[in-house]
DNA sequence: AACTATACCGGTATTAGTATCACGGTCATG
DNA sequence: CATGACCGTGATACTAATACCGGTATAGTT
């Protein structure tokens, strides 16, 4: 194996990574806010869905020009999503 | 054809990004950065010299985070990079 | 019911990111 | 020179991102 598969909580984290961009896109359809940022609708669906849990940088850069969102804040999220889930569940 | 190939305007901003990060890195070396963001050196010095243009975005958010730098500012700087290289070199 | 617009889903094709393996260069030791 | 440790690099293997196609479902309009 000389690429390890995407872990469980690589996974999860994408999730939350599509709910925070699903948010922020509010009312504005995802054929509009793709085209904003270049990307296919398609694409958008996807990782906001949390089926292209690891977007490329330049793509997420992109959305979050698109949606007005801070990069740093955007991975920040994440990683609190992360860690409020990853160990502190069950007490 | 159903995925694009990287345009050469994306691998030139790829490079200056891979410029960026070891500028940032500095005097540290290559598996200690690698080892702090969770990465293999490889796939650091892949980055650094513009091989990898399009890293994953947690990819990018660990490395700055491990080199203390701002995606924010890290991608405007490659931004901003291809408009002064591309009809304002002086800018 | 038909038409339009939006979003979800599975399948498919192609390129690219990431990790492991193997090699050369440098410095310190003996 | 031989050995070992660290650094950077190139080749290779494997998974994932991206895009396109067809089908499905919901909601609004006529």
């Amino acid at each position: 194996m000389v690429r390890v598969p995407l872990t469980p909580e690589e996974r999860q984290r994408g999730e939350r990574f599509g709910v925070l961009l699903r948010q922020a896109r509010g009312e504005r359809s995802m054929v509009e806010v793709a085209a904003a940022a270049g990307l296919s609708a398609e694409t958008l669906r996807k990782i906001e869905t949390g089926r292209a849990p690891t977007p490329a940088f330049f793509t997420v850069a992109a959305l979050a020009a698109a949606l007005g969102l801070s990069l740093d804040e955007l991975a920040a999220a994440c990683a609190e999503g992360a860690q409020a889930g990853e160990f502190r569940q069950a007490g």
